[in-house]
DNA sequence: TTTGGATATGTTATATTGTAACGAATAAAA
DNA sequence: TTTTATTCGTTACAATATAACATATCCAAA
């Protein structure tokens, strides 16, 4: 279960986002950025819960502040959403166009994203079994890999066995 | 080799295209579509090369016929395009918003999309070991998977040569 | 202290990608 | 021939994303 996010009853939430935002502290302290207000807004946006974001409810939700009056513009929240990215502090989901909040940031990881249909919850797990045998198959390809996607569709855990029981 | 496609001049890509619009009229008679003329032309297009093709580079691209004077608009392409998806006979590449010809379309298939950054020529692999591994993963999350997107960005091994000698 | 460069943000406009809704044409089936 | 399903035309618009240029802020070097 060590990769496992239980989105039911058991996932304390608060604390899923409070960890999430002192990693970024750290991490942009380490990788040489500024965790800037609009930046730190919008992964608090972002990590509200385990459900793509796209970037325009961003733009939506956000809550301007005594410089920004107003609603944010497109340009403002993508320009955050570049940063968050850079310091992978989140992941776009490029199915969906969306983003999510990233689990392991301190580490640098490929993933694997498991979206499910129904909850919308996704899953991020690092899969060394699956990246070990990408890795296989690009030097097959004589391939130089600079990232990947993988992006797997269908119900989770907790939505198959609701199914069920419908 | 056998899943290697040769992009440098051993390749023949009219050959290539041939075989891919032929394949298109049989798929569509056993599943049951029609490949119109829209249609047939948008699988053209989009099989001129190995590269992703946007949506709106067939729309203008696109040539009226007698009865499509004028443009085709976004909606007739799109409408195109949804049809050569379910058909199986192009893949949607998500990190591109652009789509591909299915060089296997007979086969059902999950498969793997190695998108050279340099040449813009894409690869499609069945990368069997791969999708073992995924699915092992998907057993391990108790996820039930209904599609699959595994999409690398990199350099394709003449990219990668040419690299070596500038 | 000031000046100069780097970074971050504001602002306006526009580009790109994709759908909804409804009606007409066509073709296959009853 | 009438019905039915599919395909296509047309208009309008929604959703996603970027370009270009002006300001502001901060920190460091002169």
């Amino acid at each position: 279960m060590s990769h496992l996010i239980e989105f039911n009853t058991t996932h304390n939430h608060d604390a899923c986002i409070h960890d999430a935002l002192e990693n970024a502290q750290q991490i942009c302290q380490e990788k040489g950025g500024v965790l800037t207000d609009i930046r730190r807004q919008v992964l608090e946006l972002i990590w509200r819960n385990h459900h793509p974001v796209k970037a325009y409810d961003i733009i939506e939700k956000f809550k301007p502040s005594e410089r920004t009056q107003g609603a944010a513009k497109p340009t403002t929240i993508y320009r955050a959403l570049e940063f968050l990215l850079e310091k992978g502090l989140i992941h776009r989901v490029e199915s969906l166009n969306a983003f999510i909040g990233c689990n392991n940031p301190l580490h640098v990881h490929e993933l694997l994203l498991l979206i499910c249909k129904k909850c919308e919850n996704v899953q991020e797990r690092s899969a060394e079994i699956v990246m070990d045998s990408v890795k296989t198959e690009l030097i097959n390809a004589h391939f130089i890999a600079h990232s990947k996607t993988i992006e797997i569709h269908g119900l989770c855990e907790n939505c198959i066995q609701d199914n069920q029981v419908e």
